[in-house]
Parts: structure tokens; C-alpha cells; sequence
RNA sequence: GGCCUGUUGGUGAAGGGGUUUAACACGCCACCCUCUCAAGGUGGUAUUCACGGGUUCGAAACCCGUACAGGCUACCA
């Protein structure tokens, strides 16, 4: 019997050939410079901030390049699938500007792209395809190893301090014969199919990566599995080598925990003969954990999941904007001169990535975020804070449907001018910074004078009532509030009562801060003259008088 | 243990033999402005580029070694 017979008993229903799927996947109609890249996720259910850098930089080499950024959905694990994974990968995507141009959706019933299946579990057909070639060329075999053998043979080799893995004399069943192989098989044997490497561990071989540059790796001489025994699909190695041939990618981008499986991935291009795409190994995101660093991690660190960043309603463009400063740090001094340019025109370049880990810094973050915010309208700002509490807070949502204008009357606090306030770092942080200006919240509140005397607060809102003119402009209104106070006995001018307080009650500072407790129950807020505006005289002289009753 | 890759400030980092007394941005600190804030303004924030050796008139930059850090070492991706 020969290695033909074997693969006719492996894969008997496969009837189509290499050159079919090659024929069925012709060389795209792009230009010469146009770049193919992709997002490959596995379907678990959250997105790792480090997959978002890759896919940003997927995006941005596509689009910069008038090429193609599709979506592959990776799910050969099934034991790591989760329901509505890749729904929330679209509206990831979608969110931060980033849609696929090719695609397959299954929960909404779309997919677009000449190039698929993109999910990989529905391309198990087009895998062993490839499978059986390599099975009738010798170069691929089953292997009947089992879990505990395999543990065997790991134990010993770290005790022997050899290399850990199956290769050479580990390598039993590479030469076993197609009969015996038969044999095992129909008596229900489980079995994986491995690649018998021809690679040399001493011999190495030189490989160009676009962001490290040149390094030197030694062979792969590893017999990795490629098929997986239990559904027969592939392993992640031999998935990359199908997929992004076929789908003729040309830029893989991923992470840098991927450089050690270049030569797997050297050896199985080379096998068949396929040309390799470049690839970007990309910084890992790091995070200080004590004294030392650490890979980012979606079980410990929050902020390793992009849900972090929606659940505080972080602007896209913010996130967009702190990633892209990682992917390439001159991406700021672009940004300085090209303020209304979409990211995708960001002339990036792998070479100038770091080749070091990067520390995700959320104080840039909030910086940009922060920025990005007082930029806005305040119809933007309010579509913002609308939208976030939708999701993440229903009651303030309503709270704001209901009091449009009146919202975005209190978001244009100090907007409107060349410098405009930088008070909300996040859509989730308006609730926290206006929720005084709503009577929903306010009248349920405490107020707390802290130390000033109630009888002092009492004297003062009173002839605060009766100076108070909701048709003052900011100038005759501050004019007034510095009579009354020296009225009283608070000195006016707060430098002169810093230089000499002995005559004084207090100062003028004394006197807004009562005002403003009472109006807020808080000593922190934007300018009272607009906030009093804003409240309108009705509300203001009801949350006065409420102080004075008491 | 093996293989690979790194190492410039609190953070992202620029710089790839002399123009660096190490850019820029964020953070932090101080002061100014000021009704509290948020801003804004001014200034400060690495006597030095992990360490040791070498090459050179000259090194953060080039070479070698050491240390340290990180990644990988699954029928996970």
C-alpha cells in the first residue's frame, strides 16, 4: 500500500485539488501597491487591547494603501467559542471606524468578499484539501500519540534538559507503515496529522520581518500537528498558511508572541511552495505590575478589555488616537499638522514601531480623550453623553432625552471660545459632573455647609435672595455679590484678605462657596453666574430658599 | 533548560558617531491669573542613554561580553 492509499482512506470525500481552490481564489485585481491584511480573531467573546492595535494597524495599512482589510473569523478552538463573540467583534469594529470589507456574518445573515468562507470552521474541506496533498507527498502523517505519552516525553526531556517537543527519535509514528497506520485507524484509534518536518534545528535561516527588521531563527524541525484529531480541523499554524494563501493577504500584522512560530510558519510555505506575506510582529502591551512588567492581561488588568473603554465612554477617536501614538510614535507631531485627517491617511511605517514592549499609558489617554471632548459641539457632546447612557446608565439616559436643550445649555459651559473647558475625560464622567443642575437628583441629596456657621449661611443667602436678578449680566452680578459681601463683613478682594485677614469674617470666596453649596451642595463647579443662568430663576431661588427654611 | 527579542526620564518616545547643555507629547511639582473649579500662562522635572570592556581625536549612537526584562516552548490562538 502506498502513502496514496492513505490519503484516500484519510480523506476519501476529498475529490477537489490545490489547483481547484487556486483556480476558485484568483490573485485579487488590486493595485501593485495595494495592501491585503486582515483582522483574524478567535471568537471568545471580548477583545484584547493588543488585538486592537493590530487590527487598527491592519486598517490603516489597507486603507492607505486603497487595498482590502477583511475579517476571518478564527474559531478551529471550539472549546474556546462563545456565544455572540463575533456580533460584538462587528459592533467593535463598527464603533471605532474600522468595518471589514469583506466579511461574514452570521447572526445578521450578511457577508460580502469573492474570498470565502471566512469562518474558518466552514472551510474544513479547503484545510484537508491541503492535508491530503501533503499526505500523498509523504510530508504529513497520522499520529497516534496519545495525551499521557506525550506528557512522558515532555517530563523526560525537561529532565534531560533537551529541547521540549516531537521531533527526530520523539517522532515515533512518522515512519510507521500506511497498513499498520490503516489498521489503527479502523480499530478507532484517535489520531492527529502531524507535519513530517525536514527541517534542521542547527541550520538557520534568515528572515525579514517589516518591524524588527533582519533576524536569524533556527529550522523548525518540530513534527507540529496540523489536524487536529478531535473534528478535524486545522491548527492555527496550518489555518495561517491556507488562509492567507488563498486569501491572498500580503501583510500578516499580530503579536510579537508570534515570532517564535516563524519558523513553523517558514517551513509550511516552504513546503508547498507558497509565497509568505511580510509580517509585523507588533509590541505587546504591557502593564507595571509591582516592580516588574508584565504582558497586559485580559484576566487581571481591566484595561485589557475594549469593554473597559466603552463602559467609561471613552470616545473613539480618543482610543483611536492613544493606540496609533503606540503603533507609531510620530503619529502626534502628524496629527499637530493634519487635525481633520481621518487616521487612515497616516502615512504608517513598521519600521518606526517599537521593537520593546509599550506600557499603555491611561493618563495620555485621558488627556486626548479630554481634549477631544472640549473640541466638540454641544449637540456632539450630548449625542455622546445619550448615547453611553443608553447602554450603561437607562436612568440617566432618560433624565437626558427628557431636558435636551437644558443639557446641552449645561455642556456649553465656557464651550463656545478659543479655549474651551476640559471637564469631562469620558461620557461616563457628565453624570458625575452635572448630575446638581437635575431636581431628579438634586432635591434627593444632602446639602453640607461643612464649617460655616448656619446662622452665617442663613444671613447670607438671604440677602443673596433679594440681590438676586436673573437679568443681571456676569458683570453687575459679581459687582453685587462683592457689595453684599463687604456688607457683611467678607472682604472683596481675596488677595488683600490673604494679606490681611484680621478685619474680615472671611472673604469673597467664603461668600460664593455658601452660594454655591446651596445652589449644588458642592464647592467644586464650573462658573456660578452660568450655572444660575442655566438653573433659571425659579430653581434657584427654591434651592435658596430651601437652605433659609431650614 | 532551550530558542528568540529587547534595555534612552514617572509614561509614549525622538535621536543611528561631533549641531544633544538628550526633541516633542502626557504626567508630576512650583508660581501667576482667579468667586471655587476647569482651563490658560511661566518655569522646573534624565549631570545622561542597563552595566563592563573595546573601536575612535570624539559614542546614547558601532563591536564584544555580562546582567536584567519580556515572549514562546499545547491536538490555544
Amino acid at each position: 500500500m502506498s502513502r496514496e492509499d492513505l490519503a484516500e482512506f484519510l480523506f476519501p470525500n476529498i475529490t477537489k485539488t490545490i489547483e481547484d481552490y487556486e483556480k476558485l481564489y484568483p490573485v485579487r485585481n488590486l493595485d501593485e501597491n495595494a495592501k491585503v491584511t486582515r483582522y483574524a480573531p478567535s471568537p471568545t467573546g471580548f477583545m484584547h487591547i493588543g488585538n486592537f492595535l493590530a487590527a487598527t494597524i491592519d486598517y490603516v495599512i489597507a486603507k492607505n494603501s486603497g487595498g482590502i482589510f477583511y475579517l476571518r473569523n478564527e474559531d478551529t478552538d471550539t472549546s474556546r467559542e462563545v456565544d455572540g463573540a463575533v456580533e460584538y467583534i462587528r459592533h467593535i469594529l463598527k464603533h471605532y471606524q474600522m468595518e471589514p470589507d469583506e466579511y461574514e456574518y452570521r447572526d445578521i445573515h450578511e457577508t460580502k468578499g469573492a474570498y470565502g468562507p471566512y469562518i474558518q470552521s466552514e472551510r474544513k474541506e479547503i484545510y484537508q484539501t491541503f492535508i491530503k496533498h501533503l499526505v500523498r507527498e509523504g510530508k504529513a502523517y497520522p499520529c497516534f500519540l496519545t495525551q499521557e505519552e506525550m506528557d512522558v516525553i515532555r517530563e523526560g526531556q525537561a529532565k534531560d534538559k533537551r529541547r521540549i517537543g516531537i521531533y527526530g527519535r520523539y517522532a515515533k509514528y512518522r515512519d510507521l507503515p500506511v497498513e499498520e497506520a490503516i489498521e489503527r485507524i479502523k480499530k478507532g484509534e484517535a489520531y492527529t496529522i502531524r507535519l513530517k518536518s525536514s527541517g534542521d534545528f542547527n541550520r538557520k535561516f534568515k528572515f525579514n520581518d517589516l518591524a524588527f527588521g533582519e533576524m536569524e531563527l533556527p529550522e523548525n524541525d518540530l513534527d507540529i500537528p496540523i489536524m487536529k484529531s478531535k473534528d478535524g480541523l486545522p491548527t492555527y499554524h496550518f489555518a495561517h498558511l491556507v488562509d492567507d494563501y488563498l486569501m491572498h493577504t500580503t501583510h500578516v500584522v499580530r503579536g510579537q508572541e508570534w515570532v517564535s512560530s516563524i519558523p513553523i510558519h517558514y517551513e509550511l510555505f516552504k513546503t508547498f511552495g507558497f509565497p509568505m506575506p511580510k509580517y509585523i510582529h507588533i509590541p505587546l502591551i504591557l502593564k507595571k505590575d509591582g516592580d516588574s512588567v508584565r504582558k497586559i492581561s485580559k484576566r487581571l488588568d481591566p484595561e485589557a478589555r475594549m469593554s473597559y473603554y466603552e463602559e467609561k465612554g471613552y470616545p473613539a477617536y480618543a482610543l483611536i488616537e492613544a493606540i496609533m501614538t503606540i503603533a507609531n510614535s510620530n503619529y502626534e507631531a502628524w496629527r499637530e499638522g493634519h487635525p481633520t485627517s481621518s487616521f487612515t491617511e497616516f502615512p504608517f511605517s513598521p519600521k518606526k514601531m517599537s521593537a520593546s514592549g509599550a506600557l499603555f499609558d491611561l493618563d495620555k489617554l485621558d488627556n486626548l480623550s479630554k481634549n477631544y471632548i472640549s473640541r466638540l459641539t454641544k449637540e456632539e457632546v450630548y449625542k455622546g453623553a445619550l448615547d453611553w447612557s443608553q447602554k450603561y446608565d437607562p436612568e440617566f439616559h432618560e433624565i437626558l432625552s427628557k431636558y435636551k436643550e437644558y443639557s446641552m445649555a449645561i455642556y456649553n459651559i465656557e464651550r463656545e471660545q478659543k479655549k474651551p473647558r476640559k471637564d469631562y475625560t469620558y461620557y461616563s464622567e457628565i453624570k458625575e459632573k452635572t448630575w446638581y443642575m437635575y431636581d431628579e437628583y438634586f432635591l434627593g441629596s444632602k446639602v453640607d455647609f461643612l464649617e460655616y456657621d448656619l446662622e452665617e449661611v442663613k444671613k447670607i443667602l438671604k440677602n443673596y435672595q433679594n440681590i438676586y436678578n436673573e437679568n443681571d449680566t456676569q458683570e453687575e452680578w459679581f459687582t453685587k455679590i462683592k457689595e453684599m459681601s463687604e456688607a457683611l463683613g467678607y472682604a472683596a478682594n481675596v488677595k488683600a484678605y490673604k494679606e490681611n485677614p484680621e478685619p474680615y469674617k472671611g472673604s469673597i470666596v467664603d461668600v460664593t462657596n455658601i452660594i454655591r453649596i446651596a445652589l449644588t451642595t458642592l464647592t467644586i463647579t464650573p462658573d456660578l453666574y452660568s450655572i444660575m443662568k442655566i438653573l433659571g430663576k425659579e430653581k434657584v431661588l427654591a434651592r435658596l430658599n430651601n437652605q433659609i427654611a431650614k
